[in-house]
DNA sequence: TATATTTGCTTAATCGATTAAGCAAATATA
DNA sequence: TATATTTGCTTAATCGATTAAGCAAATATA
């Protein structure tokens, strides 16, 4: 029933007694080609049901459109909505992607990536494992020659193309916020500087809180896990000051839901007693109650900006890596947990 | 600096005054082979960084290693975490997947369908698009003689292997959990009967009423999509039935979401004026106050076993495909919001 | 010692598509 | 009319790895 032997290049050349390369030819509506033979081919082409081998093409080509995604988790809406975009843009150019997960595992980043190297992808475009250190493996793709794009983690390391978004200036966008807001005492919970995310945020906050001569106060930061737990422990921890603030900005979510929590849990007023922000615009960031202040990190423009920087640099001939950076302006998202002024706004 | 050239089998068998062909059988360990020739391949192949390469050996082998998986979108909890076991388990047998999304259009699905087959996939794992109902494009891919394997949607379309969980059954263990809470009126949220998933959880609703001898009453039944806001919706409706439920089962937790805010709204207590039920586990679910009793689909179950059948079909050589289902039992995941009795139960 | 088997390779073809080189016929130009 | 150019193909090699077939030397068996 099913056709077992698959219709070739050869096949079309023989019912129409021309050579294979008059039918390659014709397929790729090369100029010495007749126009009839062009529409002979077509015709057997489709009566045999031809359907071009990828792989031999990609063989003799030395090019298999193919480029490897690696992300530590698709199970997340920051990343999930960056391969989304890469997918929708390079789709267009005649790509396909192989997407990769490293779970935040170091080990099985370099695994992904000597899979990757393996299948022949044309390029790659990666955002490291918390793990990662080491970066002999990303070298590897440098020395292989094919473009490389990193985004939002491993800015400056690697001496690639980077696509990320202002962390310094997403602090100061949410520290003006909260002072339009009223708030005068303004507290951080973050994550640990050692990742450079974090430490700009930390960095953008300090210099803010600085600008608009806001009390700098040790106290008032606090490095963590960012865990929704580790919200809560670092509201808490806040709670117990003598003075305590009336604004608290979280570097992410989850920790900002923990937060906000334990601010119900001791009847504290959001956002009028304590106003709240957080970071990443994770979906139930606008679904709880009250709904949570945060930052919009653009990962679709992330997503489609990495590959528009792949498909740059595939076709540049003399191109050697170097350390290029695009960085997005991030996007605060007001809802009501740091809103005082807008009563009515909806989100 | 970097090698233009890339080493071959070639290369080393020059080195080694031996020929390819030997090179290639002492990488694969054939008996054939000597001890001591094998040692210097593998000490040559290391020395010149030898990289197979796996485009010319997927042509010579019409085998291309490559696993196609198709979802309706990529950014969805259910999914990833199904995409993200499909990729553990093809990954431990040698293969790569390459993944693509639907956006739940049909047109964009058979654009993924012809990509796929044309990047000479070895195999296609698909969750089918809401729209689609046309399928000639998947019988394609059985007539192409490579494996099929369907999950969560297109259960009985195809005649191919199906993954997915019996809704009929869960509903089943909703309605039992909810009287178990004391609950004696209880209605249902659903979505449209033509998708065949929200069907079978009505038909199980409708059965399991009657089985425990409820009440059963049309104006108990709404069907909508299922957005937050019609499940706001239709709670307000249940609102102002003369006779009100004492319990609601949504069937997603985005309209389940939805219902609570309109509870919360009108004061009225969850669980103990109404007891609230969800589907999916979404993220949020367990992150809202109160937090929301759920169904867990087993995503990454499914994944694996979509995986599983596919390594199957792929290593029996006489099979045809016919219908095969795996149907899961899910599992109910019991929160504050339908919780009467345990007072403390953490969660 | 004569024949059979095993070992360790080589040779040559193959998977399909592509492309550089080239040739004959048709057409254009001087 | 003689030469140059263009058109429309063909020929043959190639991308690397794999494999069926086969051969000579080494070893085993009768």
């Amino acid at each position: 029933m099913a056709n077992k032997k698959r219709t070739t290049l050869k096949d079309i050349a023989n019912e129409l007694n021309i050579s294979p390369a008059a039918v390659s030819k014709a397929m790729h509506n090369d100029s010495r080609i007749s126009e009839k033979t062009k529409k002979e081919v077509a015709r057997v082409a489709k009566a045999l049901n031809y359907q071009p081998n990828h792989i031999a093409s990609a063989l003799r080509k030395g090019k298999s459109n193919l480029v490897g995604v690696i992300v530590p988790r698709t199970n997340s809406n920051f990343f999930s909505s960056v391969v989304e975009q890469i997918e929708a843009v390079l789709d267009k150019a005649g790509y396909n992607i192989i997407i990769t997960q490293s779970n935040e595992s170091f080990k099985k980043e370099c695994k992904n990536i000597d899979t990757l190297l393996y299948t022949q992808v044309d390029g790659i475009i990666a955002s490291m494992a918390n793990e990662t250190v080491d970066l002999s493996h990303y070298e590897k793709i440098k020395l292989k020659g094919i473009p490389l794009i990193v985004f939002d983690r491993g800015e400056n390391d690697l001496n690639v193309d980077y696509i990320g978004i202002d962390d310094y200036d997403s602090s100061h966008m949410i520290v003006e916020h909260l002072v339009e807001q009223g708030c005068k005492r303004i507290a951080h919970i973050g994550g640990y500087r050692r990742t450079r995310i974090f430490k700009n945020r930390i960095l953008g906050f300090i210099d803010a809180i600085e600008k608009n001569n806001l009390p700098q106060d040790d106290e008032l930061i606090i490095e963590s896990d960012l865990t929704l737990n580790d919200g809560r422990l670092g509201m808490e921890q806040l709670l117990k000051l003598k003075n305590r603030p009336d604004a608290v900005y979280v570097s992410n979510d989850y920790a900002a839901l923990g937060a906000l929590q334990v601010l119900q849990e001791h009847n504290i007023k959001v956002p009028y007693d304590i106003a709240l922000v957080g970071f990443s615009n994770e979906p139930f960031s606008s679904l709880v109650t009250p709904t949570i202040t945060t930052v919009n990190q653009h990962s679709g423009e992330i997503g489609k900006r990495a590959a528009e920087t792949f498909l740059k640099r595939i076709n540049q001939d003399d191109w050697k890596p170097k350390l290029t950076k695009t960085i997005l302006k991030s996007e605060l998202i007001v809802r009501a947990s740091s809103n005082r002024i807008l009563k009515d706004l909806t989100l």
